[in-house]
DNA sequence: GTGCCCTGATGACCGTTAGTCAGTGGCTGA
DNA sequence: TCAGCCACTGACTAACGGTCATCAGGGCAC
């Protein structure tokens, strides 16, 4: 049945120019400030179409979300390629995930949304899925960095790697969040502080409590 | 005038009373799920009437966040007048900050939400004020751990105490993200994660990037 | 070629909820 | 006694995510 093909061809492509619209719209205004209505007028089809496609707002949200993350992991391969050592790749791994959530914001926003949501977010769906498949992916780069570094002897032996990979990326994390929104967090602190030095200083600090050898 | 004094004790009683209602909410349900409606009926008002003592649904969050984390600082205070290190004061910050989300875990997810929600959120009303005051005296209280432990010989001398406060504090609120929606998290894993063991390992490599004796 | 049917698209409509505002009643002070 | 003020009220609005009865038109059987 090429019919059946030719169909099935076609729901991709209109899948697609719905994500289309929607990362357009997303790199504007946010995921929160996404309107469902917009989406529609953008991607030229009527809301109820939409639901056709994702089941909800979070799915779709998740989708975009799934496309940008696919745009991370050659570049974080690339610039993985580059280090030489097992400690420079971990440092090299947080390094690329800062630089990308500057690129991408909103992205880094709604990563987070979704694990403060605790029950609240069904992400059950298929968009999802995927999501949290690629976001395993991320992870496992900083899983291999560390056993590389174990290996050519950078990083100490008496680390785990998956847990130790989890503390480095949520802790990268709660730093990354603060980096985004320095403008409101700076403004009202005692004294002035540089909030990108903040993200330089925890990368050293990682680095340190990863090091074998205590460099100084 | 007795009678503008008794008013502004009433007006301060009735602010109270409402906090009361939706600090109890909000420890059933999250901020989130909070409604207004629901808060008016369990402080016995109209809803109207909310939006005489809070200019919005934010604000009157904030206003129970405040009062939460004024619980917080006398236990920290208690805490670390236990310690006999500053590196041994910063270790207690931490895990006094961590055990405190365990307790209050919505009031946590108010915090990320108001960190990550860029410009959206209008955080100029007093009730923020007053939160963002009691966020900054938990913050100092980790800065001056930090210069303790410089002065006992416990911490590096080449970390500026303000900057890596901060550092502190916003990796620790990745890793406390991660560990309030463990279950969601590790269910996706490939292998079994203890995800309270992340906690202890990343307050463990703070302890050892900030240490000035290498402790191997 | 004709007509039936299925699939995908539509958009008016619904439910929920934050926030508003014209109206009410009781206390106060003259 | 009564005018005026002020806290309070609750029906109302707007905004938005999500639904569903209905429609159009392309494909298939005959």
């Amino acid at each position: 049945m090429a019919v059946a093909e030719r169909r099935e061809r076609e729901r991709i492509a209109r899948r697609e120019a719905i994500l289309d619209a929607a990362q357009q719209l997303t790199a504007e205004v946010g995921y929160q400030a996404l309107r469902m209505d917009a989406v529609a007028d953008a991607a030229e089809l009527s809301k109820g179409t939409l639901y056709l496609y994702f089941a909800n707002k979070e799915a779709l949200c998740a989708g975009v979300a799934s496309r940008l993350i696919d745009e991370l992991l050659p570049v974080l391969e690339k610039n993985l390629a580059k280090t030489s050592s097992g400690l420079d790749a971990v440092r090299q791994v947080l390094q690329t995930y800062f630089d990308f959530t500057r690129e991408h914001p909103h992205h880094f926003r709604f990563a987070v949304s979704w694990l403060s949501s605790g029950e609240r977010m069904d992400d059950s769906t298929e968009a999802f899925q995927l999501y949290r498949e690629r976001v395993g992916h991320v992870l496992q780069h900083a899983v291999t960095a560390i056993e590389r570094g174990q290996a050519d002897g950078s990083v100490r032996l008496d680390v785990d790697p998956l847990p130790q990979a989890l503390q480095l990326w949520s802790s990268m994390l709660g730093v990354i969040l603060i980096n985004l929104n320095k403008e409101s967090v700076s403004q009202r602190l005692p004294m002035p502080v540089d909030l990108d030095q903040v993200v330089n200083l925890h990368i050293d600090a990682m680095a340190r409590a990863l090091a074998r050898k205590e460099l100084s």
